[in-house]
DNA sequence: ACCTGAACACCGTTCAAGT
DNA sequence: ACCTGAACACCGTTCAAGT
């Protein structure tokens, strides 16, 4: 009467992505091993490959896991904060640090540059988001008369860009500890003013 | 009479760094294999441990190199440039990105999360290089009466946020390769607005 | 001081075979 | 359809021994 693990997972796929997310933040990419995780898993170290043709397909599905996480999140912090263009790019730059804060790692990976040619084209597209997510708020500024005349994209560009740019630093090491939410501040209002009529 | 590798490779140190740096543009960091530079250069496997005491050193030593080069390319594209905060912005803004098109794997190396906590000071005082530049560019152009008053870290650290998350944005991919040039402009533009007094 | 060469404990990936 | 289990060709790292 001995309690055997079932021949099937239940699901694989979906618990290896999990078991994956972790092993990343803890270890990094190259820190995280496809047999270890079949180890956790109670599964043979071959298993993980019918989910994932190799460790990069692996790491671009949690890539664009995080893609989505992020456009949730952002699109979140636009309908919870108030209507003004300060408020709703202060919510997203705190989100944003907020999302970077918790999953380091794999806003490293979601930017970071790919090696293999056969990486998804959603995953391209995913990456590009950001300048998208930019212009319609700067669309919106325009029209509540809070951001200067000219093309979305050219203005909404630089504001991702320096926002980005301060989380990205902040991630590496770039800002000192003590002053990471004065300078994410500091980067909001210079936006803000870069946007001014 | 049979010519034999000299028992001692001369300068192996170097010639790691060298042979690594190429490696890692060409396959990434998970793709950059000790023995593999080994064998390239002649040397028994365990030869490189004597210079690196693990591949994360190595790894760390290459960042290194590169906050050194992107330094002088960013102090040299300074002088060269016209004593005007637009030029001196636009040339800075240009070498940081011609770095970044040259060596994109090693741009994304310097700015990547550590996850060895051996990592030395003195990378983690490289990688806080870029906000001590910004405010001597913003105190210059205090100077000339081009930057509005206010602390010059304050105002630089945004306006090398954006230059920063522009161009880590275009080495990921996060920019459609034919407007690169364009947005670089729009960011540069963008920063000089945001400064102007 | 610097390197060899063998050993150790791992990897990712593949694939016939099992359920 | 999904997984096992063994095999293959690699890794990074260590360390006695050689020069």
């Amino acid at each position: 009467m001995t309690t055997r693990r079932p021949y099937h997972h239940g699901d694989l796929r979906a618990a290896l992505l999990t078991h994956a997310r972790r092993a990343l933040e803890e270890k990094g990419p190259g820190g995280l091993s496809l047999r270890e995780l079949a180890r956790e898993l109670g599964v043979s170290p071959g298993a993980p490959s019918r989910h994932f043709a190799s460790k990069n397909a692996l790491l671009d599905a949690l890539a664009l896991e995080g893609f989505e996480d992020l456009r949730a999140l952002l699109a979140a912090a636009q309908h919870e904060a108030g209507a003004s263009l300060a408020d709703r790019l202060t919510a997203l730059s705190y989100a944003y640090l907020d999302f970077a804060a918790a999953s380091p790692a794999l806003l490293d990976l979601m930017y970071s540059v790919k090696y293999d040619p056969t990486a998804s084209p959603e995953l391209a597209a995913a990456s590009q988001q950001l300048p998208a997510f930019a212009a319609r708020l700067i669309e919106d500024g325009q029209h509540r008369g809070e951001v200067r005349e000219g093309p979305a994209d050219e203005i909404g560009l630089p504001v991702m860009a320096a926002i980005h740019g301060y989380v990205a630093l902040t991630v590496a090491g770039g800002i000192p500890a003590d002053i990471v939410e004065r300078g994410l501040k500091d980067t909001v209002a210079f936006a803000l003013r870069g946007c001014a009529p």
